[in-house]
DNA sequence: TATGAATGAGGATTCATTCAT
DNA sequence: TATGAATGAATCCTCATTCAT
């Protein structure tokens, strides 16, 4: 619907950065099914054939925007993991960062994690493992041991991401304050993390 | 090329039964996007037309799914809940029924909790209501407050739907035991709305 | 350039029989290239998306085309075959059979005879088989032997299969008169059969 | 997927004989429709506008290497004729040399003799007429009258073309021995053109 | 209650070609 | 001599939906 404002434009390197802007805000407000390669080019002001003149297919640029979103995640979550406060602290920051970000730049944060492989089935494998770097930051703090580190991690990383996916597919009770809830979730995932109950 | 079976079919109510078990069917094996009107009549044995017979559109055909979904969901988890044992066994159990229900029913949990509400815009809005039914079964037990208790549940139920989702996109380590995983995703999360931290 | 005369139609057959029709004259004037559903769907007064009501896919409608051809191909054959004549003279009457249709239904015989296997790679099998019937027809006057018959037939067959295809394709001097070359051709060809020189 | 392999190159002529040989290449292995410009280019290492430079068209491009062709089928045919030996032998060579030329070269073959004339429009006729000259040599033989030479001629190629055109499009049958078969049917054809039953 | 016929919009991708530099 | 950027037209095919019967 809101499409044709054919306004931006310029020369390579900028058309290339508004189709990849323009694939973003489409992912971001209507999902995967709303990036057509027609409207974007429509919304951005070229033809769809000038699409692959910068990508070889609808994929790439969507693992484009993946690459992206990773690299900004990643160096968020280790921006907050680097200090010298307490470790409960510590991770309570890159948990914060975490959430922060998906609930900032949820189109990014939908294609990085709430895409089925089904429909990335192209996507290179080796990129997913960047996901795990993020992973990482949670498992490091659990010292035990490195089994014990990955368990623990992913357990923070799914009650985060659950409080994430909740929030942006808007299936949280709208009475609830929705920074006391995240600060609560943070606090009981990481608490348990560094001193489990299990 | 599992299409066209037409055998079944029948008047009327059956027709309309047959139609549902077929969307579901293809939901399960394909997900959403195998959800095609003509696929499920020719699977079905009618014509597309006599679908909207039935259903006013597609997405009233999905929204029939939906509510399928939610009251096997909460039939399950109420059965869970109803017992005498300890609090938190208790607890334990009703997570236990709703990460079995994510586990197996996929593509009704994918419908029920991973639709974006762009997509399903012209869902009515009480039904969604129902998927608080679950979400209280969670908060009963923080007895402390209803305030209380409805972020408690609202907590345990991100981070079941956060181990759900990402063991459904098949974002999980592979190296992790699963089940073990899931028993000490539930234990930390029961535990923590039983006796939180915060 | 002539598309868009839309006045035919009709009820569903009648539709499904102006498609091929059209099919085939676009077969006719252009070759294969030139068929095109969105064109065939304007030149005939319908959609693009009716012609799938009628067949399942481009090349299905090919295929119809196709049959089309060898049963008139066949009919007219066993027609020249059968009588009581001498055997050359019948022979002759099969050829010339053979090269009248070549040169009348031109567009049927490109397709039954001129398309490169990897175009029409999804064609069945069994229906080129109805090919060799029209070899059968002139293997069988080569009586000494099955396999003789074979080898004469088809030298038969590729004689007059380069007639047509050159005439068809304009490749024959114009100063040559059209019907002695013909004539002579199919004398030459069907004489070696009978009484080969090798 | 065996494209860009970009190494070759040079300057100018180089260039031009580079892209040649691919468009020849994928002529060869792939057909008509493996010709575009922009994988020629690709894999020649230049960009799709380069071919401009040295030809105006795709087309102009086709009719390069049907000039090509030809050439080379003259060249092979005229030797096969020069000699001195009895006249049927030496029709029969210069029958298989056109034949191999067929068979061997077989993305040649189609466009110099099977293409239609609608898709090559713009191919200017005076390069067809050298198609004649490989006639010529058939023709010369059937000393008679220029005429009834000319006529000779024509039926001994379109016998050829017929054996060559049926055998590229796996039209005959497999069980035939097919070194047996093409002797056969050149003998029958030259035989013919000599000493016409006619 | 059910269908057969039809549609318009849209999907991703490839093509030969042009133009300014 | 060569290119990078861009285009418009075209490709087959699938979709949910409607309407008269």
């Amino acid at each position: 619907m809101t499409d044709t404002h054919q306004p931006p434009r310029g020369t390579g390197a900028e058309l290339k950065r508004a189709i990849l802007d323009e694939a973003r805000r489409r992912l971001e407000s209507g999902g995967y099914p709303a990036l057509s390669t027609r409207k974007i080019a429509s919304a951005v002001g070229c033809t769809a054939t000038s699409i692959y003149l910068y990508f070889n297919s609808k994929d790439a640029l969507i693992h484009a925007l993946i690459e992206e979103g990773f690299e900004d995640l990643n160096s968020k979550m280790m921006a907050a993991i680097e200090g010298d406060g307490p470790v409960l602290e510590r991770l309570k920051d890159a948990a914060r960062a975490y959430v922060r970000f998906g609930l900032e730049r949820t189109a990014y944060y939908e294609i990085m994690f709430m895409l089925r492989p089904e429909q990335m089935e192209r996507f290179p494998a080796e990129s997913y493992r960047r996901a795990r770097r993020s992973l990482d930051a949670f498992a490091s703090f659990a010292s035990v041991s490195p089994a014990e580190g990955l368990k623990r991690g992913t357990i923070v990383l799914t009650a985060l991401h659950g409080l994430v996916a909740l929030l942006i597919a808007q299936r949280v009770d709208a009475q609830l304050d929705r920074e006391e809830l995240i600060e609560s979730a943070i606090h009981a995932a990481c608490t348990a993390a560094v001193a489990p109950p299990f």
